[in-house]
DNA sequence: GCACTCTAATACATGATTGTATTTGAATTC
DNA sequence: GAATTCAAATACAATCATGTATTAGAGTGC
């Protein structure tokens, strides 16, 4: 295996893109406070050194998980809403709205991570605020659009919804991954698919 | 100021109730895993003696408090449900499921901070677990109840929307408490009664 | 009042975590 | 290829947290 020798840059992002993979996987298990500086670096591969070298603490990194992930979200959702239109497919995009949100089973844990982050931190809470704000904003566009096409009027605006519509699609998430037992995956898409239904079909 | 010379009994029980009270403010501002029992106890007015003559743990702190504050929200919820069933006030009622939940802020942060336990620890996740299907269990019947009594039709099991309507009303309260400017009081009010009117109403 | 019991304080041993300061060694530059 | 520069390892000093084991002192029961 012809190792590639890598230039001081690629190898200084290389270890910077494993520390951010291991702080997803090590912040996820155990939380922020809950993992040390240490734990990341190790999982990694380096040492602590390592990762002073690469982030300011702690809460740098983690912020720049969530900045990513949030960017990989937001694009995923631009690409549902750019893509085409017509009234019957919305119906089928709005649906997967669900399955799309948090693909993997880390990133749910690391907002569930930020939001008690966020209600405890005020510097955090701005930053993340940041984010969901613009979350908020693609989310109710999306709603109005949609709402125009079915020519269904609300009485609310779309931006307040889509708080709603986070707030319920999150939640759900989060008791189907906690008791998948007593909502499984298909009893939680029907919830949304019934609310969803309710809101903009009827 | 003639201060009582407590029994025994009393004096265990009061000091139990004064780390349970700094418990829950500490844990709520620092989070579980951020709080030493230390914090805990000095913020009580004792020593790590104290806590650890009381509690076998944080985490059974913890638990205690959860369950403590779950009590007091379903003991509401039922009187709610008791009250008496006219339809007319049933929207009234229903409207004031927002309201009820989470009276105090700590209260919030805790249950949000438990959440993230939850999800990472599984003997943490089957203790809450319980105790979140108990609300669901409430709320579930209070929704068949509610919709037999309003003649309403629904194509999913009370108990499953029971956890979109927790879902829903949680997320919304987080972002109202996080982002108070972009989601007031009002707003959020709003929102969730919109869901429910298109639920329940429509 | 005296022996007893239990609550909470104190002492202690241990281990973890932090951030910085310094060193090492591999890339880069000339 | 020697000097340099920079990423990452290592060493270090300082805190802080944990849990247990022991002690002190206030209630209890005779």
């Amino acid at each position: 295996m012809p190792r590639k020798r890598l230039t001081r840059e690629e190898s200084r992002d290389q270890t910077r893109e494993r520390l951010l993979e291991a702080g997803a996987a090590v912040i996820a298990k155990k939380g922020l406070a809950g993992s040390s500086v240490e734990d990341i670096a190790a999982h990694a591969g380096y040492t602590r050194g390592a990762f002073y070298s690469n982030f300011g603490s702690k809460n740098d990194l983690f912020i720049d998980l969530l900045k990513r992930d949030h960017a990989d979200i937001q694009e995923s959702m631009q690409q549902i809403l750019d893509a085409g239109l017509s009234k019957k497919d919305l119906q089928t995009r709005l649906a997967e709205f669900y399955v799309q949100a948090y693909c993997g089973e880390t990133s749910f844990a690391l907002w569930a991570e930020a939001r008690v982050c966020s209600l405890r931190d005020p510097k955090f809470r701005a930053r993340l605020n940041a984010l969901m704000l613009e979350k908020r904003d693609t989310i109710g566009h999306f709603i109005e659009l949609f709402c125009k096409a079915m020519d269904k009027q609300l009485n609310v605006p779309g931006r307040d919804l889509a708080f709603g519509m986070m707030a319920l699609v999150d939640g759900v998430r989060f008791f189907n991954v906690c008791m998948p037992k007593e909502l499984p995956e298909e009893n939680a898409k029907d919830v949304l698919h019934t609310v969803f239904a309710a809101l903009f079909f009827d």
